[in-house]
DNA sequence: TTTAGAATTAAAATGATTTCAAATTAAGAA
DNA sequence: TTCTTAATTTGAAATCATTTTAATTCTAAA
């Protein structure tokens, strides 16, 4: 957070308001929020912000390299995950949750080692893992049992 | 090819003329069509095919199985993929080309082999690779000769 | 050949994101 | 502090991929 803070006034980039709630926001809600998340959140604290504000600040924090857009979308809605480090995302096929994946086990992959592959040089590996999350797995075990 | 309009005529769906052609498309273009460009290339030949046709075809051979649609975007737009076996992507970020990676390495990774994680049943895992194609890295090479 | 259900069509609707021009704000200079 | 300019924010309109709709046209089975 701070670091950020001061990462920006270095590079020259102004720190609004809107954009300090943004980055706080971000900060306390590492559950992959979309634009549309961020914009309801802080929509009774600053209710004169608009979604393009939103939508402009986290291009900013993207193209600065503090967030990282997820392939991976919502319900057709992008959404955003601190880059704290290379990490990859779980997503449960029944309740849409999306959950960070801190395992290295990928990252040890030849490929990712060798850091190239077929000629093609090879920076970032994002790797989405589908499934059912531990939450809903337990449900249906619940279920099967009162049959 | 052959087996789809089989298993697509015994699980009763109707073979019409513009599916046979979208399929056929399909299978003749690997490099990760969107619907649009599918659209586009029928254009000549189904000059009366709608766009909405082309959508529910995709949407079709997706519920079936036959083919994925990647959780990457060309610019925007969904595309897709014969799902001939699992397999990965490498996007690259310069001229934007996803070539497709068949090396299993991904695949290895104890997660993947275990099928879970920290509760979580893992059924599927979509690895996208992100780097300069050794196209586009001839060509970085080329011109920093020139120099 | 008839007919009911399914698929196609064109157009309109949707919804996330982007663009725009005008108004506001930030920050450095005086 | 006040002025000034450039950057940012705003709200509304535009964009654009995708979906929905209702009417028309096909398909396939009887």
């Amino acid at each position: 957070m701070k670091y950020i803070i001061k990462d920006l006034k270095i590079k020259g980039i102004t720190l609004t308001p809107q954009r300090m709630a943004i980055i706080e926001f971000l900060k306390n809600n590492l559950n992959h929020p979309t634009a549309e998340d961020v914009y309801k959140a802080l929509e009774e604290k600053y209710p004169s912000m608009s979604i393009a504000t939103v939508y402009s600040t986290l291009e900013l924090l993207k193209a600065n390299g503090y967030i990282q857009e997820l392939s991976i979308r919502k319900r057709g809605k992008a959404c955003f995950d601190f880059t704290s480090k290379n990490h990859h995302h779980f997503l449960c096929l029944k309740c849409d949750s999306i959950i960070d994946i801190e395992s290295e086990c990928i990252n040890t992959c030849p490929i990712v080692k060798a850091g190239q592959l077929e000629g093609c040089k090879v920076g970032e590996i994002q790797a989405y893992l589908y499934g059912v999350c531990s939450g809903c797995n337990k449900k249906t075990i619940k279920k099967s049992n009162k049959k």
